[in-house]
DNA sequence: CTATGTGAACAGCTTCACAGCG
DNA sequence: CGCTGTGAAGCTGTTCACATAG
């Protein structure tokens, strides 16, 4: 995989919506699907839908559209989804819990495999099922990244603790960390992170509320 | 609140995370900062930093920065979150039940004063503590939206049922959703829609990781 | 001398509009 | 015809560089 060079980012980002809409619609078997109904289904412009795939590839057919089944191939082996990834996840609070039992990772092919906290009253025990785990502490971490090949990671702790478990998830070889802790975190340029402040998100809202509603 | 036109989508989500800094700063007993500073620690330039504060007015000093209490108090102001926000939750599963106990909320200043769920066994029973709240069915939400003056609201139900409760929260009066489910929501342009895919979100890792990692 | 606010230059993304293919 | 792929145009957002204030 050797581009990705002058490829927009929000284009990339784009690409997992189409991916995920485009399962939807081969879910009621829908075959082949037009830039413009892919587009309106997402709320985009037909144009921009045709731009963002060309950036990868040409999958259309002129005169039909896109084949719905093959699409899906060729998106998921861009985003480098068509095999199954393992997850650790670092924080068996509320949050991490939650997230252990979302079935929207596995669906989309994503397995926590191995789950981490420094608090010595958790460590130990299992998560519920399903995808029931043993909580390991920090101190395996390194061990289970190399035995599982494992390169990325979700970040579930508290705000203050968040740099510290990042150092040590990158130090053991994780190049992706998902971040649900509400600050920046700073790693090296190998390492990609994506950040979600569940507060900040309800932020942006209000302020949207707050203009649209004088 | 009249303007926000011509203000980029991008500066008035980086507002919040301006004043997410700055809380922390402020919690260090910092009295001012520059935009470099406040740049460095966000991972973005100083000019950047100025150009987005400059959109909203003329908070800083000359050669000496801006004084952090005071700019958290008219970031906050910009955002609408200077006062407590009431919001509701509709979907009880799990990730319903974390968000209730996430305590970040009630840190920015959100409280989740009611959640609802249309599973007849969930409903009337209390969620766990903190934030104890009854669980409602969905015909009650039209009756609290107005009863409390609510106007947000956070979505956390399955795919499928997403649209159909979007609707019913628009037809309450809701003027924001937080949506969690892994669809694009329609709703009219007098309502602000934030979405946040959880499997997406790791997709975008996973393109990065095999991008960086050939 | 330090640091802001801002017009002007630049870069990046989106939309347009059409040639070309099935 | 219907619909893609794509240069070119248009627009939006970012960076530069400097006048200005303390």
């Amino acid at each position: 995989m050797a581009k990705a060079d002058h490829i927009p980012a929000p284009a990339i980002r784009r690409l997992s919506l189409y991916l995920r809409q485009l399962e939807t619609f081969d879910g009621n078997k829908r075959r082949t699907v037009s830039s413009r109904v892919l587009g309106q289904a997402l709320g985009l412009t037909d144009a921009q839908v045709r731009k963002d795939l060309a950036y990868f590839g040409q999958f259309g057919h002129p005169g039909i559209g896109y084949r719905v089944p093959e699409l899906i191939q060729r998106v998921r082996r861009i985003l480098g989804t068509d095999k199954k990834a393992k997850v650790l996840l670092v924080g068996a609070g509320n949050l991490g819990r939650a997230l252990i039992s979302y079935r929207g990772f596995g669906k989309r092919g994503f397995d926590i495999v191995a789950v981490f906290d420094n608090d010595r009253s958790k460590v130990g025990k299992e998560t519920p099922p399903p995808n029931s785990v043993r909580i390991r502490g920090l101190d395996d971490l390194s061990a289970v990244v190399r035995s599982h090949g494992i390169r990325v990671g979700i970040l579930a702790v508290p705000a203050d603790a968040a740099q510290g478990v990042a150092d040590v998830m990158v130090g053991a070889g994780i190049r992706g960390i998902l971040n649900f802790a509400p600050v920046t975190l700073h790693v090296g340029p190998e390492v990609g992170v994506a950040s979600v402040d569940l507060a900040v998100q309800l932020e942006q809202l209000a302020f949207q509320v707050s203009v649209l509603t004088p």
